[in-house]
DNA sequence: AACTAACCTAATTACTATTAGGTTAGCGGA
DNA sequence: TCCGCTAACCTAATAGTAATTAGGTTAGTT
């Protein structure tokens, strides 16, 4: 529900109707509105970072392990279809609820970003544990940005098959490193 | 203020004040919230479009347009910092408010996928007035969102210079098209 | 028999869009 | 000069919505 309808859109009375009970009984599990927005965005973080562990630090080489952690996310975005409006796009609820939501995505950008790092060969990197390269941050930004919007248009067209999802999305990805590889010519100071 | 809290966070009593009076002198002026919200959402979308005609059917090769017309989408994110949240993104307000956005959204995927059809030397397309191709709808909207996500990160960068986010942006356009037709690439320096 | 989990109906509270009704100041014409 | 007319503004309701809580019932469990 709140996929559908934002954190405002989404009512306590209907939340709870749906659920075949009374608002009440939502508060005798949680202690507010926000708190149960919190532990549903939390519960997704959890199961994209468990799916995800075993793809991103595994040692089997790029080009096997990036597209079997984007076929993962496929399956993820399939199999929880609320999840990219939920988890990956909302920012306009409570400034609380946009502030969980700016974290969130600014660990996706940043995890992006050192994957891009790293499979570039090292090239581009400026801090190494800090903050990332500009350029190497908004090349990852522009993927997590693409990627969530592709996942938010398969929501209306449930005919288009996981794997042209997944192809444009690991075209997305190899492009990407292609760029920071190539890239030196717009770092800051060149 | 829309785009700093989402329409429901944007209360016209605070719209009001900001503005130096009091509440009944927007409904002198508006007939409701969300006729202020459409009117805001129409006037930008009259600026883009006025904006981008000069370069979408100008007689220049494709290499001259396109980076061009990215640098004047540059120009007007920079000039209008509030556009990309409030035109580009929210989609969360009440039922109405997204639907106009969804609509905003829709045409821009539909102008870029025209675009990416069209410089792509025909490759790809299927009716030719009606739905695009899905492959180039997805590139399309890859790139749509990839670009809003860059544009509204940089609203947290201002440090970040114009002709950064183009080189990205126009970096992101040549994915879209080297995903349609594997055409030659004219970025800057190649 | 005490305890707890799960549930209910019926307030309460707060907020916020919207309107009612009225005041003031400028302005063109009789 | 005086008279409507209108634009712009105000204070003070009104009204609907929605989160949250008060207080209580029932059924199972130790």
């Amino acid at each position: 529900m709140f996929a559908e309808s934002g954190y405002h859109g989404a009512a306590i009375a209907e939340i709870a109707h749906r659920s075949g009970v009374t608002p009440p009984v939502v508060y005798d599990h949680f202690d507010s509105k926000l708190d149960l927005y919190r532990r549903l965005l939390e519960r997704t973080r959890g199961e994209l970072l468990e799916m995800w562990a075993e793809y991103l630090d595994g040692s089997a080489p790029a080009s096997e392990r990036i597209p079997a952690a984007i076929d993962a996310w496929a399956r993820y975005v399939q199999s929880h279809p609320f999840a990219p409006r939920m988890y990956f796009v909302e920012t306009t609820g409570l400034p609380e609820a946009r502030a969980m939501h700016e974290e969130i995505q600014g660990q996706a950008r940043l995890a992006l970003a050192a994957i891009l790092g790293g499979e570039a060969a090292g090239l581009a990197t400026t801090g190494g544990d800090g903050e990332p390269d500009p350029s190497l941050e908004m090349a990852a930004e522009v993927m997590r940005a693409g990627l969530t919007g592709l996942a938010t248009w398969w929501l209306g067209r449930p005919e288009v098959s996981r794997e042209q999802i997944v192809a444009i999305a690991l075209d997305v990805v190899w492009v990407g490193l292609e760029r920071v590889s190539a890239g030196e010519r717009w770092s800051p100071g060149a």
